[in-house]
DNA sequence: CGGCTTCTTGAAGATATTCAAACCCAGTGG
DNA sequence: CCACTGGGTTTGAATATCTTCAAGAAGCCG
């Protein structure tokens, strides 16, 4: 079920100076002069839903930045079972422990057709080294990167099942209550339920008229009361 | 019963050049020069166990390293109780959030007696911008504390009470076997269920000879009986 | 149209929570 | 010195919640 790299479609050699979504990326505050520091080329990949984009445990020469999308960070367990630690969506950076020399730390795939740049780990040390503009991107995509992980943590495995399924709702919406919602499985794996408790909990909300399905796992919330639900005691 | 800073006694102007763990700290790879640029005191401190360090949302000057001891990190939700979120040990960071100018996202406590260095922000700030050496430090201490979060989650918050129990003596074990525990109430805090699940899961592992206390709160583990219950599907 | 996977629902059982009460121990003050 | 108090701990019994196992429904692809 799981594929390498093989499936993936690169594109073509981005060009950074004139990047749609500048503002978010790890190259948001270089300066004309800076761009003459990249020696190797950055790359636009597209991600068909399902493809993996590395593995876990693998030697990584290069991170990546999100797009578009939406990229889920798996662990497996020796029993087969997957626990999800993250979910990077756009301005994300996937592969950071690279820069120390680490190998890939989890099982990156995408969740949804997602495009991606690939910034060979050279360019990103080079940078890092030679402006400091690059640093605070850096650091504040650890800072993010650490920060969710806490979110995580305290919005999503604590509490009880309907709650931490209200929060992931919650999580996914768009600002007008629209949700592109997930297999049940990665629910459960994100959850740390199992997939029955999500199934039963989702058809809790949808008879209850908290979200209601307008499409192929695609819901309509409501934001108000799924926040009812979350923070109830 | 949380204090703010009064208790602590500052002891002294840190020596930083000749610090005793200075290969695990974030200064580790400075060289004679770089010292220069420390223009502000660094400040050692004794923490009495049960003592803050800083509370969450306050406005952070200084980040803090560890230098012995135990320092949690919680975060209390509206109705009161608390989530503990990580440990820090010996060599690891408090506070990096400062350093993209967030406030403090946690309260930082103390478990144990703790040691700290006080560093202000301004002095990682300037090293950050006029030596390379500090960063492959930094990134260092960020990648680590990603990387916690990430065990945390998939060891801590994974499986039944006792799988996750048994972890949590894994990770506080030293060498021997011996294991300095916490409150039960941290501990709930930490595994994500309540004090009273974790007395019964304790008063398991005494009965079973998983672990034996030798000491007020003072364990002797069995590292493979442990294991086994961690590791059991 | 099969054949597959994923989703859904049910019923029984396991696990954790809740509420309540007893216990232990360290520190206090008579 | 000892009774008293207050905090954290421990235990029990009833209940709520989640999991497990099993089977049926729904969707998707060749």
């Amino acid at each position: 079920m799981r594929r390498g790299e093989a499936e993936t479609s690169w594109l073509k050699r981005a060009e950074c100076r004139n990047c749609g979504i500048r503002d978010l990326v790890l190259f948001a505050d270089l300066r004309e002069p800076d761009f003459e520091l990249i020696h190797l080329p950055v790359e636009e990949q597209v991600l068909a839903a399902g493809a993996t984009l590395y593995e876990a445990g693998r030697d990584g020469r290069a991170l990546f930045t999100i797009r578009g999308g939406l990229v889920k960070f798996v662990r497996y367990f020796p029993d087969g079972t997957q626990r999800i630690v993250r979910l990077l969506r756009t301005g994300a950076v996937a592969g950071m422990e690279v820069l120390v020399g680490q190998p890939y730390e989890h099982t990156a795939v995408a969740l949804q057709t997602t495009l991606i740049c690939r910034i060979p780990r050279e360019v990103v040390d080079r940078l890092a080294r030679e402006t400091p503009r690059l640093h605070r991107q850096l650091m504040g995509k650890w800072h993010a990167a650490v920060h969710q992980a806490d979110e995580w943590l305290t919005a999503l495995n604590t509490g009880s099942a309907r709650q931490r399924l209200a929060r992931l709702f919650l999580h996914l919406m768009t600002e007008d209550g629209q949700c592109e919602f997930l297999g049940r499985e990665d629910v459960g794996a994100i959850l740390s339920v199992t997939t029955e408790t999500v199934c039963r909990a989702v058809a809790d909300f949808k008879r209850a008229g908290t979200v209601s399905e307008t499409g192929n796992n695609l819901f309509s919330c409501d934001r108000a009361a799924l926040e009812e639900i979350a923070d109830a005691v």
